[in-house]
DNA sequence: AGCTATTGATAAGA
DNA sequence: TTCTTATCAATAGCT
């Protein structure tokens, strides 16, 4: 039904694909409504494309809860029970894996390790040890660039003070020339070396502590 | 599509609708199975005839529980009644316990601690330094308790060696007077002193090594 | 159930 | 995505 004919498997071409899903499901939904309606049907229509979006066609004098409910009764496949037992098991599963994860964060702590062997204890020891020299060796990391943050600030103190006291002077210099005629510039704050050289902002300082 | 044109209402003629219902039943069985094969879909269609006799189509790779768990997750729309919604809520929040306790884990063992605070990095290094602390204390005990047993050990050795030595003369001496008449006892490994006592063997040994 | 004239759906192209 | 349209597919009414 349409300029050509085509062979029912996948569509490789990947927009192709998409338009054929949306026109197609779009028909089925419209079928699904003409037979609730011509026929007094109840129907329940889930899709998902291969994307994972959802539609949805219920017929509209019920919803899907009673259709589920109605295809438990009449199929007598357990819906509720599978899931109901799946959920219990997931629980299950998960609740073990927690208990361990609890166990072992207890023994790292040194909490409840009464009954442990002495190996198991060499074990915890080994990677205790090991956690403790990554955290330090961290910390040494982020002491250096605290270190390197307060040298690059204390440089951009000295060389802003420079710039303050040039600029005073030469405020100084000018008011006096306006105010009393020329005079010799005092040597205001003359301990300042001149070989601080005006640089930038630090621009990369970390932002991490 | 039919010898004529029909108006999509409820077909009042029964058994025109009961074949109606038949034939288009199939079409849109056969057009679900089409986008699911040619797009990839997953489809759940669940059609009950007014005679309340019911006709499913699940695509191939999955089934209606899958269908519906997927739905429930897409849609929000609560399927399973308050007993299912309390196992989900209950999973969601092991989950949680579970990652919080995986990331604590990680991070005692040392691993993604990059992205970490200083102060967080302190906390962890207290919690190791506490732990290591607890641990070797533990094994000093494991140590001394071996110790202790090792002593014992010795004592009930010496003890024991007096015995089977005290034994072994009783024995000579009575047989050189049997075989022989009476003849002094040999000293016969005589360097062991009297003073042991002999005592009931170590009944409090320690279990564990 | 089959048959087939006819309507409906849609593949390809824009 | 939406529209168009040639073509194929579904099916209404009849047997």
């Amino acid at each position: 039904m349409g300029r050509g004919k085509i062979e029912i498997k996948r569509i490789e071409n990947s927009s192709n694909r998409q338009v054929t899903y949306s026109k197609r499901r779009n028909g089925i939904m419209k079928k699904a409504k003409e037979i609730t309606v011509l026929c007094d049907a109840r129907v329940s229509l889930i899709i998902f494309a291969s994307s994972g979006k959802m539609h949805e066609y219920c017929s509209p004098s019920t919803n899907l809860i009673d259709i589920l409910d109605q295809y438990h009764k009449t199929s007598g496949k357990r819906l509720w029970d599978a899931k109901h037992e799946n959920l219990s098991n997931e629980i299950d599963r998960i609740k073990k894996e927690n208990d361990s994860m609890h166990i072992e964060l207890r023994h790292l702590k040194g909490e409840d390790i009464t009954s442990l062997q002495y190996k198991e204890l060499m074990a915890i020891e080994d990677a205790l040890e090991n956690g403790l020299a990554c955290v330090r060796a961290k910390q040494m990391d982020v002491l250096d660039v605290t270190r390197k943050n307060t040298k690059m600030l204390e440089e951009d103190n000295k060389q802003l003070n420079f710039i303050v006291n040039q600029q005073h002077i030469a405020y100084e210099n000018a008011r006096e020339q306006m105010d009393n005629g020329y005079q010799r510039a005092r040597d205001y704050n003359s301990q300042i070396p001149f070989a601080f050289r005006v640089q930038p902002m630090q621009p990369n300082l970390q932002e991490r502590m």
